[in-house]
RNA sequence: GCCCUGGUGGCGGAAUUGGUAGACGCGCAGGACUUAAAAUCCUGUAUGCAGUAAUGCGUGUACGGGUUCAAUUCCCGUCUGGGGCACCA
C-alpha cells in the first residue's frame, strides 16, 4: 500500500467537516488558548505560497496546544474593506461587494486545501453589516468619550459636561485647543454650537482638518500609495495637498500608556522599538521667541513663535528660526516684500510629500519671511525662515535652528549663507555640525564650560525663569486620521444637523454651519429609524467621487438627506474593522453586543498573534489603543490585545530570466551570457516560473506562452538544456514568479506542502521559494509511511517490544519537537522528524510502541497523514483528541560523552569521559593523551578548561 | 534621510546560554536495481595544500578591528539585501 496522499487528504477533510472536529466551544473545563493570525485582505490575485506561512505556523501551534489539553481558539476571517476592490470597481463597474465575495470564496477554497483547523463557524468579515454594525458602535463610544488626564482613563463625555457645569475647564484643559478657557457661567452661556465645538476638542473621535492628496484631473482624493513620483499613479496627473474636514482618533492621549504597556508584552524588542520610535517620546523645552515689534507689521496678536527643542542647551547657538510652510503664523508674519516669494515657495511645498521632505535632505530649500524674532536670552535679532524640512505635525511646527549643532540646520545655513555661531569650540569644524551630546559648551553665556548633559537642565531653568518657556514632553505620535473619501468602507453613524437661522451666526460652508451628531443621540429620538445600527452602506451606481473631493456617497442625495439632517459621506479607514476583530471571534453571531462579556472574560487577550512586521506600527498600535479605550469604558477586562507576537517573514519569489539577442532572434543559456562576450546586445526577459524546472526552461512551453518567439533559436548549455538566470524578488504577478499553493497541494499533498513551508527556514525570516526542494519533504513523508505500510504487504506494524535505541530515537524526537514548537522553530522540528525516520528505517523498526506515538507527534505538521495512521492503528476517534506524547528522560540519558579536546582553542582530539567525571581525573587523562602531548609541544599547561558536557581546552 | 532587520557551502538553512561551524534537505557527481525509465536505495559533496589512500595541515560564518582560554554568537566601524516612515493592507 503506497502513500496515496490525495485519497487520504480528501477522506479526512470530509471526516473533520462532517464531525465538526474543529468546532470550538466557549464553555469548556479546559484551560483556554487563543492563537490568532492577522486576517487577510482578500485580493483578486488569490493566495500565493507566501500567504499561508503564518497560518501553517499558527495551525501547528494550535494543534499542539489542543493535543496538550487546551481549549484552543484559532479562527480566521477577512479584512474585506479596502481600496483595491474599489479601484477594481471604478475600472470594471463591478460592485466591490460582489468581487469581494468572489475573492473570499477563492481564498476559502485555497485555505481549505491546506487543512487548517480553523473553526469556520466563527468567520468574520469586516464588510458584513452584522460586523460593521459593531465597528460603528465602537466609533460611537469613542465619540462619546474623553480622556480624563487626572485619572488617566477614558470616560463618558457626560462626566466632562458635569465638570464644565460646575467649574468650567480650568482643571481640564482641552487637548485639541490649548487656548480654550472658560468658567461655569461662560459654559452655561454658550450656544449649542459653541458647546458642541468645545466638546469636540475633547472627544476621542473628533472632527478636525487634515491635508490629503487631491488630484484635480481625477476629481478625487488619492492615497499615498496612489501617488507615485509626485503624480497620480493612474494617468500621471499632477496632485497637490488639500485641506479637508476629517474625523480623527485622539490616540495621542494614549501615548504614554501605549509606550508603557510595551514593557509587559512578549513581543520582539525590534517590534517594541518600532512602536517606541513611532510614539517618539522626547523630553525637552518649549521656548517662546517674540517677534521684533518693528518688523512684524500690524496684526498685534502675533507676538510669539513657540518652538519645541530637545536641545535647550544649544540655545546660545540659535542663528535663525524655521517654520513649517504650513504653519499658521507664516502668512501673518511675512513682510510685503517677501510675500510673493513665500507664496511661491508654499505652492512648491504643496506638491511635496512628507516622505520626500524627510528623505531628500541634501536638497536644501527654503524662503525668508522677512520677519525677525528676538532671542529669549540674548535679545539678538534672528531671521525667521520657512522650509520644507520642518514638518507641521511635529512639535510646534517650528524650530530654533542651531547650525553648529544640527546637520540639517547646518546645511540650511551654508546654503543660504546665514551666519553660524559656534558653541562647541574645537568640536565644531566648520565642515559639519557637531551633533553629539558630549563635550563642554562655549560661547554660551552662563552655560560656558558646562557639560552638555548638565547644561540641558540649567538652560531649561533659565528659560523658565525668564518666563520664556517651560519643560515639555513631546510625542511624535499624531492623532490618527479616521476619514476616507471612499465608498468601500464603514459609513459613519453621523448626521450633520443644520442650524436654524436664528442660531447660526455668520457665513461659512455647510459643515461649519451645521453640528455633527451621532445617530444615537437623543436629538434624533423622533426618527427611530435613523438611530438604528448598522448604518448600511447604500448601493451606488457609480464609484466616482462626489463634489469637492467628497466620497462617492456624496452623490446619493436621497441617502445623504435624512429628516434629521445630512449624513456624513466619508467612510472609515481600513484599520477600523481590524482594530477589534479579535474580540468578535469570541462571539461572532451576537446581535446584542459586539461580544458577550462572559465570552470575552473566558477567552481574554490573544495569547499568540502571528502576522507580518509591516503592521508593526499601524494596525498593532491602533488595536492597542482601541483595546485600552474599551478597557477604560469597562467593556472588556484587559487593556492589551496581543500578549505574544510572532512576526512571520515574507516568502519571496524566485524569478527566472532568459537572454535574447533580438537581432539574431537567438536565446542564450545563462552560462553563455555570463559573461556576455561577443554576443551583441543581450536583452533580459522574464520567463514564467511555471514552465521552468529548477533552472531548466521548457522551451516549447515558453514558445507557446510567447508566440512571437516561436521561431527563435535557443543556444543550450553543455548538458543540452537551456538554463535560466535566477533572481530573488518579491512574489508578484507582474514578475511571473508567483507559485500557487493549490498547484503544490495538487502535486504533493497538503501535508507535504505544510511541512515544506516550515522546512524552508525560520518563520520570522524572509526566504525565497524554491519549488524544487519540496520533493525532499515529500520523499520524507513517503519514507515515514513505509515504516507503517509496505507496498506489497500493507500494514507492517508489530507489537514487538521496542529496543533501547528505538526508544531513545522516539524520546529524543518528542523532546526536540515539543521544545521546537514552543519556540516556533518549525524548520528544526521537521529536520528532527527526518533524522528520526532515517534512524528508525536504518534499524528496520516497525514497532507500535514507537510508531503510534510518532504518528501523534507529527499530527500538528501533517494532520491528514497522522489521522490516517491513527485510524490504521484501530482508533475510531480523531487523532486531534489524542494526547501529545510525553517525553521521558530515562530513555535518553547517557552517562558518557565524547569531548572535543582543544589545545589553545584549536580542537585536536576527541576523548570520551563519564559525564560525572571529576576535573582532576579528566586533566590527568587529557595531559597523557599522545595527540595532546604532541600539540602542547613540550610546554607546560597553564590551565585546563573543562565545561561539563561541552568541551575541554588545554591552555599552554 | 530616519527607524527596524538580515548577510554562514552551488542553494534553503543548522549550531537553543560564548564551547567540535556546515545538522537536515535541495542541487550536483558517481554507483546499485531495471531492456529502459520512474520510484527506491547506497557513496561523495565548504575550500586550499600534501598524500594512491586512510588521513594530515591550513583557511573559512559579508568586510575591517577589538574583548576572551574559546566568537557565526559579545563590542566598535564599514559595505550590502529586506521591511516601515502615518490614506496599500
Amino acid at each position: 500500500m503506497e502513500y496515496a496522499f490525495r485519497d487520504i487528504e480528501q477522506k479526512w477533510k470530509k471526516y473533520w467537516n462532517d464531525n465538526k472536529v474543529y468546532k470550538v466551544s466557549n464553555d469548556s473545563p479546559k484551560p483556554k488558548f487563543y492563537i490568532l493570525d492577522m486576517f487577510p485582505y482578500p485580493s483578486g490575485a488569490g493566495l500565493h505560497v507566501g500567504h499561508p506561512l503564518g497560518y501553517i505556523a499558527s495551525d501547528i501551534y494550535a494543534r499542539y496546544k489542543r493535543l496538550s489539553g487546551y481549549n484552543v481558539l484559532h479562527p480566521m476571517g477577512y479584512d474585506a474593506f479596502g481600496l483595491p476592490a474599489e479601484q477594481y470597481a471604478i475600472e470594471t463597474g463591478q460592485h466591490p461587494a460582489v468581487t469581494t465575495e468572489k475573492n473570499i470564496a477563492r481564498y476559502r477554497e485555497q485555505l481549505d486545501n491546506i487543512g487548517f483547523c480553523f473553526d469556520w463557524d466563527r468567520e468574520v468579515r469586516t464588510s458584513d453589516p452584522k460586523y460593521y454594525k459593531w465597528t460603528q458602535w465602537i466609533f460611537l463610544q469613542l465619540f462619546h468619550s474623553w480622556y480624563d488626564r487626572s485619572e488617566n482613563k477614558a470616560k463618558n463625555i457626560n462626566t466632562l459636561i458635569e465638570l464644565f457645569e460646575k467649574e468650567g475647564n480650568k482643571n481640564t484643559p482641552s487637548p485639541g485647543n490649548a487656548d480654550l478657557s472658560f468658567d461655569a457661567d461662560e459654559w452655561e452661556a454658550f450656544s449649542e454650537k459653541e458647546k458642541r465645538d468645545v466638546l469636540m476638542s475633547y472627544r476621542l473621535a473628533y472632527l478636525s482638518f487634515a491635508e490629503v492628496w487631491w488630484c484635480e484631473a481625477l476629481g478625487t482624493v488619492l492615497a499615498n500609495d496612489e501617488v507615485v513620483n509626485g503624480v497620480s499613479e493612474r494617468g500621471g496627473h499632477p496632485v497637490e495637498k488639500k485641506r479637508m474636514r476629517q474625523w480623527f482618533l485622539r490616540i495621542t492621549e494614549y501615548a504614554d500608556r501605549l509606550l508603557g504597556g510595551l514593557d509587559k508584552l512578549d513581543w520582539s524588542e525590534a517590534m517594541k522599538e518600532m512602536q517606541r520610535n513611532w510614539i517618539g517620546k522626547s523630553m525637552g523645552a518649549e521656548v517662546s521667541f517674540s517677534l521684533t515689534p518693528t518688523l512684524s507689521e500690524g496684526e498685534g496678536d502675533v507676538t510669539q513663535i513657540k518652538v519645541f527643542t530637545t536641545r535647550p542647551d544649544t540655545i546660545f547657538g540659535v542663528d535663525f528660526m524655521v517654520l513649517a510652510p504650513e504653519h499658521e503664523l507664516v502668512d501673518k508674519i511675512t513682510t510685503e516684500t517677501q510675500r510673493q516669494a513665500i507664496n511661491e515657495y508654499k505652492q512648491y511645498v504643496k506638491s511635496r510629500s512628507e516622505r520626500e521632505r524627510m528623505t531628500e535632505v541634501k536638497q536644501v530649500t527654503g524662503c525668508f519671511t522677512g520677519a525677525y524674532a528676538i532671542h529669549p536670552l540674548t535679545e539678538k535679532e534672528i531671521p525667521v525662515w520657512i522650509s520644507e524640512y520642518v514638518l507641521a505635525g511635529y512639535g510646534t511646527g517650528a524650530i530654533m535652528a542651531v547650525p553648529s549643532g544640527d546637520e540639517r540646520d547646518h546645511a540650511f545655513a551654508k546654503h543660504f549663507n546665514l551666519p553660524i555661531t559656534n558653541i562647541f569650540g574645537d568640536k565644531y569644524t566648520g565642515e559639519n555640525a557637531y551633533s553629539e551630546k558630549t563635550g563642554k559648551l562655549e560661547n554660551s553665556g552662563f552655560l560656558n564650560g558646562i557639560e552638555i548633559a548638565q547644561a540641558i537642565d540649567i538652560a531649561i531653568a533659565a528659560i523658565v525663569n525668564a518666563g520664556k518657556g517651560r519643560k515639555k514632553v513631546n510625542y511624535k505620535l499624531r492623532d490618527a486620521g479616521f476619514s476616507r473619501q471612499r465608498y468601500w468602507g464603514e459609513p459613519f453613524p453621523v448626521i450633520y444637523r443644520s442650524l436654524t437661522p436664528a442660531l447660526s451666526k455668520g457665513e461659512g460652508d455647510v459643515a461649519q454651519e451645521s453640528i455633527p451628531y451621532t445617530t444615537d443621540e437623543t436629538i434624533f429620538d423622533e426618527y427611530p429609524e435613523l438611530q438604528k445600527l448598522p448604518v448600511e452602506l447604500p448601493k451606488v451606481d457609480t464609484y466616482s467621487p462626489g463634489p469637492e473631493g467628497q466620497g462617492p456617497l456624496a452623490n446619493l442625495s436621497n441617502w445623504v438627506d435624512t429628516p434629521g439632517g445630512k449624513r456624513e459621506t466619508n467612510t472609515m479607514p481600513g484599520y477600523a474593522g481590524s482594530s477589534w476583530y479579535f474580540l468578535r471571534y469570541m462571539d461572532p453571531h451576537n446581535d446584542e453586543a459586539f461580544a458577550d462579556r462572559k465570552a470575552i472574560d473566558y477567552w481574554s487577550a490573544v495569547d499568540i498573534y502571528i502576522g507580518g512586521s509591516e503592521h508593526a506600527v499601524g494596525h498593532l498600535l491602533y488595536s492597542r489603543m482601541w483595546t485600552k479605550v474599551m478597557y477604560d469604558l469597562g467593556l472588556i477586562g484587559f487593556d492589551e490585545p496581543f500578549k505574544k507576537l510572532i512576526n512571520q517573514g515574507m516568502i519571496q519569489g524566485s524569478s527566472r530570466f532568459v537572454y535574447l539577442n533580438r537581432e539574431h532572434n537567438t536565446f542564450y543559456t545563462f552560462n553563455r551570457v555570463n559573461p556576455p562576450v561577443g554576443l551583441g546586445k543581450i536583452e533580459t526577459l522574464r520567463a514564467d516560473v511555471s514552465f521552468v524546472n529548477g533552472t531548466e526552461l521548457d522551451i516549447e512551453a515558453f514558445k507557446k506562452w510567447r508566440p512571437e518567439y516561436a521561431n527563435s533559436e535557443f543556444v543550450l548549455d553543455t548538458d543540452g538544456k537551456y538554463h535560466c538566470g535566477v533572481e530573488v524578488e518579491k512574489m508578484s504577478k507582474s514578475k511571473y514568479n508567483v507559485v500557487n499553493p493549490d498547484d503544490m497541494v495538487n502535486q504533493y499533498g497538503a501535508d507535504t506542502f505544510r511541512m515544506y513551508e516550515m522546512f524552508l527556514g525560520p518563520v520570522e525570516m524572509s526566504k525565497p521559494w524554491d519549488t524544487k526542494g519540496i520533493e525532499g519533504v515529500h520523499r520524507f513523508l513517503k519514507k515515514m509511511w513505509r515504516l507503517y505500510n509496505d507496498e506489497q504487504k500493507g500494514w507492517v506494524v508489530t507489537d514487538e517490544a521496542a529496543s533501547e535505541a528505538e526508544l531513545r530515537i522516539l524520546h529524543k524526537t518528542i523532546k526536540k519537537v515539543g521544545e521546537d514548537i514552543e519556540r516556533f522553530s518549525f524548520n528544526t522540528s521537521v529536520s528532527q522528524f527526518m533524522i528520526a525516520v532515517n534512524e528508525l528505517t536504518a534499524l528496520n523498526c516497525h514497532k507500535c510502541e514507537v510508531l503510534e506515538k510518532l504518528a501523534v507527534l507529527i499530527c500538528p505538521f501533517a494532520p491528514h497523514f497522522a489521522e490516517e495512521l491513527w485510524h490504521q492503528f484501530g482508533h475510531n476517534t480523531s487523532v486531534m483528541d489524542a494526547s501529545f506524547p510525553k517525553f521521558e528522560e530515562k530513555y535518553v540519558t547517557e552517562n558518557s560523552k565524547k569531548y572535543p579536546v582543544a589545545v589553545n582553542g584549536k580542537t585536536r582530539a576527541e576523548l570520551e569521559f563519564a559525564l560525572d567525571a571529576e576535573q582532576s581525573s579528566i586533566e590527568k587523562e587529557v595531559l597523557a593523551d599522545p595527540t595532546i602531548i604532541k600539540w602542547m609541544e613540550g610546554k607546560a599547561p597553564k590551565k585546563v578548561i573543562y565545561v561539563k558536557g561541552k568541551m575541554i581546552n588545554v591552555v599552554v
